[in-house]
DNA sequence: AGTATATTTGTAAGCGCTTACATTGTTTCA
DNA sequence: TGAAACAATGTAAGCGCTTACAAATATACT
């Protein structure tokens, strides 16, 4: 691989001249640039990226943190923010943390280690402490999914106990009374937050949730499977599920059918986060959006903001989800 | 951050000594080692992985390029890959490719900057010249997905012809005889060998492909949404529609419901990939096995063996799909 | 023409590490 | 006891770049 110094004399100028073209940053005679762009594409020559991040502290890259690598959650996010970036020149580098916080550590200072301009993290399991202190470090910062207190500005979110709220008044106002209810896992704060809604709209319509007709799953579709056994199997009567997300919701369904409950017409099931599956289950899932290839995009153009200052305009934090009426509940 | 340097001074060693405790290659008596490491925990010592690189010429990660961040198929991937690189200590840079050439290239060179170990790429528009001479190079590579004359022995792919010749056979077998089929795009290997295993059975079995009956989707829903309409509109019986991958066939079993069609009992449908999606659908899907995330690990043993020297056994690199039989087909 | 100013280029000191080689200290054994 | 062999540590030269600062050259103005 060529280096700068074998460009440089190819085209009979120094280091520093070389260094000029390659990052465009300061002013350099058309002539002399002619010169070494020409000696550039003799040599085949590619900056050494690593060399670069070492002189320069700054690397054109930005450390993305998720959970997990699959799934259609952060599929779609990582997706988001990965075009976004892209298309302003940066690149991502993904570590996946798998709900774990040493995991969790050990990938951020991974990206830390590997000169990140900046990171956007998915970061579920450490503390509000962590992240504040490493806000103080010179890194900059972006939260997705996370309102950390102190770190507003920085924190890309939903409104989760609004969404939740959202599913649960629409089934009440199809006339549902009874409902179960298949959680997320409770330490996670956006299950608890969503679950907080359902709770909302019940007390606000007079109702209450029947205990033994809500149980914790794991936002995958083995819980919504295990989710709807463990309820029907309470001989509890309800006509309408909420679930956590829609890959329980899909699970949830599944079983029901298995059990020959005919959704909609005797359970209503509603998910949240409509992922690109709900439109292709039958019955189609009616769901809350959760627009997280937007709020990628948004987390990435607020990073470009602060880390590059490179101007954006529209940016929101606070995200709002909505109900995507499809075929899955039904006016009782 | 602490520097190597200021570890040395606190312990009172040379930055060579350090250096020599951190990658614990050289004998260090137990009493220095003792308190260069009293030393690091002071200062929250953390080797600035840059920087090792740059001197070292290794990084310790592995480079890995997918078509997309999202959909079941390159999450089960990189998922199988970053657990089992995580398990040995190496890290995963991901890029993306988006199924196009120069940004598959420009990817590639930007892993190839970030001084990776090895690559692991699932290139579908680069050209085998194009692979052979990064291979040439000094870069140990893997290809998943994809077999390069002369590079077999670091290809690790599935054998899409045969899998595409199991689907149609079994639909053969359980009576049926006039087929649509729904391909995936044509320019892309995978798609065009389903495609051939599946004219093969129908031969074997003196049947053949009613041109009209076939139409190019695009390996996601909406291309099977789109083939099932072309499909449906041009009149021509059939009894069974064979999709190109799972995410088609998921949209094509939509589109069909749509038409007021019953699935399966007025027309079989086959997927191909298995993805987790599959098992969910309603009916089930009946589908080819596509063990996306095996691979994904074996791909990972390979490297670690190829690049990094690590035993590991039972490495193979050509799988077979099999047939998974749920509810979507049934017999005539 | 001579000076002041702006533009272009070069020089050289790092960035934080690794590692070949040199040096010093410690054993071993004839 | 002293040379040979080995173990532990230090020295210093890079790795391929960036970037202050200095130097050289070009341009403007009186």
């Amino acid at each position: 691989m060529a280096t700068i110094y074998e460009v440089s004399e190819l085209a009979g100028v120094s280091l520093a001249t070389v260094s000029r073209v390659v990052n465009n940053n300061a002013r350099v005679s058309d002539k002399t640039k002619e010169k070494v762009i020409n000696a550039m594409n003799e040599l085949g020559y590619k900056p050494n990226t690593i060399a670069q991040s070492l002189a320069s502290n700054r690397s054109n890259s930005i450390g993305l943190l998720v959970s997990e690598l699959h799934g259609p959650f952060f599929g779609a996010m990582m997706s988001g923010i990965e075009g976004e970036l892209r298309a302003a020149g940066k690149h991502t580098i993904i570590a996946s943390g798998h709900s774990d916080e040493q995991t969790e550590k050990d990938s951020i200072e991974f990206l830390i280690g590997r000169k990140c301009d900046a990171l956007i993290l998915h970061a579920e399991a450490v503390s509000d402490e962590y992240l504040l202190e490493l806000n103080k470090q010179a890194v900059q910062l972006v939260i997705i999914n996370r309102v950390v207190p102190g770190l507003e500005s920085i924190c890309v979110s939903l409104d989760n106990e609004h969404g939740g709220y959202l599913a649960t008044k629409h089934l009440i106002e199809q006339g549902h009374s009874e409902f179960a209810y298949i959680t997320g896992p409770n330490w996670k704060q956006d299950s608890r937050d969503r679950y907080a809604g359902h709770l909302r709209a019940l007390s606000e319509a007079g109702l209450a949730q029947h205990p033994k007709l809500v149980v914790e799953g794991n936002f995958q579709q083995s819980g919504g499977l295990y989710g709807a056994e463990q309820i029907l199997s309470v001989n509890q009567p309800f006509t309408a599920l909420v679930c956590g997300n829609d890959e329980m919701a899909s699970g949830a369904i599944t079983k029901a059918r298995e059990a020959g409950i005919d959704i909609p017409q005797q359970v209503s099931v509603i998910g949240y986060d409509n992922i690109i599956l709900a439109d292709y289950l039958y019955p189609k899932l009616t769901t809350i959006e959760y627009p997280v290839h937007k709020m990628g995009q948004m987390a990435a153009k607020l990073t470009l903001a602060n880390a590059y200052k490179i101007k954006e305009d529209g940016i929101t934090t606070a995200f709002l989800p909505r109900l995507i009426q499809r075929d899955s509940c039904i006016t009782r």
